[in-house]
DNA sequence: ATAACATAGGATTAAGAATTCATATGAAAT
DNA sequence: ATTTCATATGAATTCTTAATCCTATGTTAT
Protein backbone atom coordinates (compact mmCIF):
# COMPACT_ATOMS: atom_id res chain seq x y z
CA UNK A 1 0.00 0.00 0.00
CA UNK A 2 1.18 3.29 -1.04
CA UNK A 3 0.90 6.64 1.22
CA UNK A 4 -0.79 8.47 -1.48
CA UNK A 5 -3.74 7.46 0.29
CA UNK A 6 -3.45 8.87 3.33
CA UNK A 7 -5.91 7.21 5.57
CA UNK A 8 -2.91 4.73 6.70
CA UNK A 9 -0.48 7.73 8.29
CA UNK A 10 -3.54 9.24 9.77
CA UNK A 11 -3.98 5.31 11.29
CA UNK A 12 -1.17 6.15 13.54
CA UNK A 13 -2.82 8.97 15.09
CA UNK A 14 -6.26 7.34 15.47
CA UNK A 15 -5.80 5.08 19.14
CA UNK A 16 -4.71 5.47 22.18
CA UNK A 17 -1.85 3.59 22.27
CA UNK A 18 -0.39 5.09 19.33
CA UNK A 19 -1.19 8.72 20.68
CA UNK A 20 0.28 8.14 24.26
CA UNK A 21 3.75 7.01 22.63
CA UNK A 22 4.01 10.03 20.28
CA UNK A 23 2.96 12.15 23.21
CA UNK A 24 5.53 10.51 25.29
CA UNK A 25 8.18 11.14 23.01
CA UNK A 26 6.72 15.09 22.00
CA UNK A 27 9.52 16.57 24.12
CA UNK A 28 12.80 13.81 23.76
CA UNK A 29 14.17 10.53 21.74
CA UNK A 30 13.20 7.61 24.06
CA UNK A 31 14.25 4.00 23.92
CA UNK A 32 11.40 1.53 23.91
CA UNK A 33 12.22 0.59 27.62
CA UNK A 34 11.43 3.84 28.80
CA UNK A 35 8.55 4.55 26.56
CA UNK A 36 6.89 1.30 27.95
CA UNK A 37 7.22 2.78 31.05
CA UNK A 38 5.79 6.11 30.67
CA UNK A 39 2.64 5.20 29.08
CA UNK A 40 2.28 2.00 31.03
CA UNK A 41 2.08 -0.73 28.44
CA UNK A 42 3.35 -4.00 27.62
CA UNK A 43 6.33 -4.17 25.96
CA UNK A 44 5.35 -6.32 23.38
CA UNK A 45 2.21 -3.85 21.97
CA UNK A 46 4.41 -0.89 22.36
CA UNK A 47 6.88 -2.37 19.88
CA UNK A 48 4.02 -3.71 17.36
CA UNK A 49 2.80 -0.10 17.19
CA UNK A 50 6.76 1.65 16.94
CA UNK A 51 7.21 -0.41 14.06
CA UNK A 52 3.54 1.16 12.21
CA UNK A 53 4.78 4.36 13.41
CA UNK A 54 8.23 4.07 12.09
CA UNK A 55 7.09 2.44 8.68
CA UNK A 56 5.13 5.86 8.10
CA UNK A 57 8.09 7.76 9.21
CA UNK A 58 5.90 9.31 11.80
CA UNK A 59 9.07 8.04 13.88
CA UNK A 60 12.64 7.35 13.15
CA UNK A 61 14.79 5.05 14.74
CA UNK A 62 18.38 4.60 16.06
CA UNK A 63 20.37 1.91 17.12
CA UNK A 64 22.45 2.44 19.99
CA UNK A 65 24.22 -1.11 21.68
CA UNK A 66 21.06 -3.14 22.14
CA UNK A 67 18.91 -0.20 22.90
CA UNK A 68 17.14 1.40 19.97
CA UNK A 69 16.13 5.36 20.33
CA UNK A 70 12.66 6.56 19.04
CA UNK A 71 12.43 9.99 18.11
CA UNK A 72 9.57 11.90 17.12
CA UNK A 73 9.32 13.44 12.85
CA UNK A 74 8.66 16.68 14.08
CA UNK A 75 8.50 18.27 11.09
CA UNK A 76 5.42 16.36 10.16
CA UNK A 77 3.94 15.90 13.50
CA UNK A 78 4.11 18.74 16.03
CA UNK A 79 2.48 21.36 13.39
CA UNK A 80 -0.43 18.79 12.79
CA UNK A 81 -0.64 18.41 16.61
CA UNK A 82 -0.96 21.96 16.89
CA UNK A 83 -3.45 22.34 14.21
CA UNK A 84 -6.03 19.69 16.18
CA UNK A 85 -5.32 21.52 19.20
CA UNK A 86 -6.57 24.92 17.40
CA UNK A 87 -9.17 23.15 16.27
CA UNK A 88 -10.30 21.24 19.40
CA UNK A 89 -10.12 24.88 21.06
CA UNK A 90 -12.05 26.70 18.39
CA UNK A 91 -14.75 23.70 18.04
CA UNK A 92 -14.98 21.58 20.89
CA UNK A 93 -15.45 23.55 23.75
CA UNK A 94 -17.89 21.46 25.69
CA UNK A 95 -17.49 17.93 24.50
CA UNK A 96 -17.69 16.74 20.78
CA UNK A 97 -16.22 14.06 18.78
CA UNK A 98 -18.34 11.62 19.80
CA UNK A 99 -18.05 8.19 18.89
CA UNK B 1 -15.86 11.38 25.28
CA UNK B 2 -13.73 15.14 25.12
CA UNK B 3 -12.25 16.18 22.33
CA UNK B 4 -9.24 16.78 24.43
CA UNK B 5 -8.05 12.94 23.54
CA UNK B 6 -7.66 13.54 19.84
CA UNK B 7 -7.68 9.67 18.17
CA UNK B 8 -11.10 10.51 18.08
CA UNK B 9 -10.48 13.51 15.57
CA UNK B 10 -7.93 11.15 13.66
CA UNK B 11 -10.41 8.40 13.12
CA UNK B 12 -12.33 11.04 10.99
CA UNK B 13 -9.29 10.57 8.37
CA UNK B 14 -8.28 6.94 9.10
CA UNK B 15 -10.06 5.09 6.95
CA UNK B 16 -11.11 4.94 3.17
CA UNK B 17 -14.57 5.89 3.29
CA UNK B 18 -14.25 8.59 5.21
CA UNK B 19 -11.04 10.00 3.31
CA UNK B 20 -13.41 9.87 0.39
CA UNK B 21 -15.83 11.57 1.55
CA UNK B 22 -13.70 14.54 2.79
CA UNK B 23 -12.08 14.37 -1.02
CA UNK B 24 -15.62 15.00 -2.09
CA UNK B 25 -16.24 17.91 -0.65
CA UNK B 26 -13.23 19.62 -0.79
CA UNK B 27 -13.97 21.89 -3.87
CA UNK B 28 -18.14 22.21 -3.02
CA UNK B 29 -20.53 21.55 -0.73
CA UNK B 30 -22.61 18.86 -1.78
CA UNK B 31 -25.80 16.84 -0.32
CA UNK B 32 -26.26 13.29 0.68
CA UNK B 33 -27.26 11.96 -2.61
CA UNK B 34 -24.18 13.32 -4.61
CA UNK B 35 -22.05 12.62 -2.00
CA UNK B 36 -23.12 8.57 -2.52
CA UNK B 37 -23.16 9.00 -5.71
CA UNK B 38 -19.37 10.26 -6.26
CA UNK B 39 -17.89 7.93 -3.88
CA UNK B 40 -19.81 5.16 -4.38
CA UNK B 41 -21.56 3.67 -1.29
CA UNK B 42 -23.89 2.63 0.23
CA UNK B 43 -26.66 5.67 1.48
CA UNK B 44 -26.81 4.64 4.70
CA UNK B 45 -23.22 4.08 5.17
CA UNK B 46 -22.50 7.65 3.96
CA UNK B 47 -24.92 9.39 6.63
CA UNK B 48 -23.23 7.36 9.12
CA UNK B 49 -19.89 8.40 8.28
CA UNK B 50 -21.22 11.98 7.71
CA UNK B 51 -22.80 11.85 11.55
CA UNK B 52 -19.29 11.38 13.04
CA UNK B 53 -17.63 13.72 10.93
CA UNK B 54 -19.76 16.47 11.42
CA UNK B 55 -19.80 15.58 15.29
CA UNK B 56 -16.43 16.26 15.47
CA UNK B 57 -16.92 19.30 12.87
CA UNK B 58 -14.58 18.20 10.41
CA UNK B 59 -17.77 18.83 8.47
CA UNK B 60 -20.47 21.41 8.71
CA UNK B 61 -24.18 20.77 7.96
CA UNK B 62 -27.21 22.76 7.13
CA UNK B 63 -30.45 21.87 6.15
CA UNK B 64 -31.89 23.08 2.52
CA UNK B 65 -35.49 21.79 1.88
CA UNK B 66 -35.31 17.51 2.62
CA UNK B 67 -31.86 17.74 1.19
CA UNK B 68 -28.89 18.53 3.77
CA UNK B 69 -25.46 20.11 2.40
CA UNK B 70 -22.50 19.19 4.03
CA UNK B 71 -19.41 21.05 3.78
CA UNK B 72 -15.54 20.67 4.81
CA UNK B 73 -14.57 22.67 7.48
CA UNK B 74 -11.75 24.02 5.43
CA UNK B 75 -9.76 26.02 8.14
CA UNK B 76 -8.71 22.68 9.48
CA UNK B 77 -8.42 19.98 6.98
CA UNK B 78 -7.00 21.73 4.14
CA UNK B 79 -3.63 23.09 6.05
CA UNK B 80 -3.73 19.25 7.51
CA UNK B 81 -3.86 17.81 4.35
CA UNK B 82 -1.00 19.65 2.91
CA UNK B 83 1.00 18.46 5.58
CA UNK B 84 0.43 15.26 4.76
CA UNK B 85 1.13 15.75 1.38
CA UNK B 86 4.33 17.39 1.75
CA UNK B 87 5.04 14.28 4.50
CA UNK B 88 4.67 11.92 1.99
CA UNK B 89 6.40 13.62 -0.82
CA UNK B 90 9.24 13.92 1.44
CA UNK B 91 9.41 10.58 3.40
CA UNK B 92 7.40 7.97 0.89
CA UNK B 93 9.02 8.50 -2.55
CA UNK B 94 9.04 4.51 -2.75
CA UNK B 95 6.09 2.72 -1.05
CA UNK B 96 5.81 3.18 2.97
CA UNK B 97 3.10 3.12 5.41
CA UNK B 98 2.35 -0.35 4.69
CA UNK B 99 0.09 -2.10 7.37
C1' DA C 1 -54.08 12.81 3.49
C1' DT C 2 -51.17 10.30 0.88
C1' DA C 3 -47.27 9.47 -1.94
C1' DA C 4 -42.56 10.22 -3.17
C1' DC C 5 -38.13 11.58 -2.04
C1' DA C 6 -33.95 12.59 1.03
C1' DT C 7 -31.74 11.40 4.91
C1' DA C 8 -31.05 9.35 9.52
C1' DG C 9 -30.88 5.68 12.97
C1' DG C 10 -30.93 1.05 15.22
C1' DA C 11 -29.55 -3.69 15.27
C1' DT C 12 -26.90 -7.38 13.50
C1' DT C 13 -23.10 -9.29 11.19
C1' DA C 14 -18.68 -9.30 9.15
C1' DA C 15 -14.10 -7.58 8.87
C1' DG C 16 -10.09 -5.61 10.72
C1' DA C 17 -7.21 -4.12 14.33
C1' DA C 18 -5.26 -4.25 18.93
C1' DT C 19 -3.74 -7.00 22.82
C1' DT C 20 -1.61 -10.73 24.71
C1' DC C 21 1.42 -14.57 25.17
C1' DA C 22 5.20 -17.15 24.04
C1' DT C 23 9.29 -17.20 21.76
C1' DA C 24 13.18 -15.42 18.86
C1' DT C 25 16.96 -12.32 17.82
C1' DG C 26 20.81 -9.72 18.82
C1' DA C 27 24.01 -7.11 21.59
C1' DA C 28 26.84 -6.55 25.77
C1' DA C 29 28.78 -8.48 30.04
C1' DT C 30 30.82 -12.16 32.71
C1' DA D 1 30.28 -19.79 25.79
C1' DT D 2 26.72 -18.59 28.60
C1' DT D 3 23.87 -15.37 30.77
C1' DT D 4 21.45 -11.19 30.83
C1' DC D 5 19.18 -7.40 29.01
C1' DA D 6 16.57 -4.84 25.21
C1' DT D 7 13.75 -5.35 21.63
C1' DA D 8 11.21 -7.67 17.92
C1' DT D 9 8.11 -11.05 15.88
C1' DG D 10 4.40 -14.59 15.02
C1' DA D 11 0.18 -16.63 16.24
C1' DA D 12 -4.05 -16.70 18.75
C1' DT D 13 -7.53 -14.27 20.89
C1' DT D 14 -10.25 -10.51 22.01
C1' DC D 15 -12.04 -5.90 20.87
C1' DT D 16 -13.46 -2.48 17.97
C1' DT D 17 -15.16 -0.75 13.87
C1' DA D 18 -17.28 -0.70 9.64
C1' DA D 19 -20.77 -2.58 6.50
C1' DT D 20 -25.28 -4.05 5.76
C1' DC D 21 -30.12 -4.39 6.19
C1' DC D 22 -34.33 -2.62 7.52
C1' DT D 23 -37.12 0.81 9.18
C1' DA D 24 -38.14 5.58 10.86
C1' DT D 25 -38.38 10.54 10.32
C1' DG D 26 -39.09 14.62 8.01
C1' DT D 27 -40.02 17.41 3.83
C1' DT D 28 -42.30 18.59 -0.35
C1' DA D 29 -45.73 17.77 -3.89
C1' DT D 30 -50.18 16.21 -5.39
Amino acid sequence: MKCKSYETFFVNFSNKSKLNIITALRNEPLNVKTITKKINEEQSAVSHNLKKLSACHVLDVKKAGKERIYSLNKDTVIPILRLVEKHVIKNCSGSCCKK
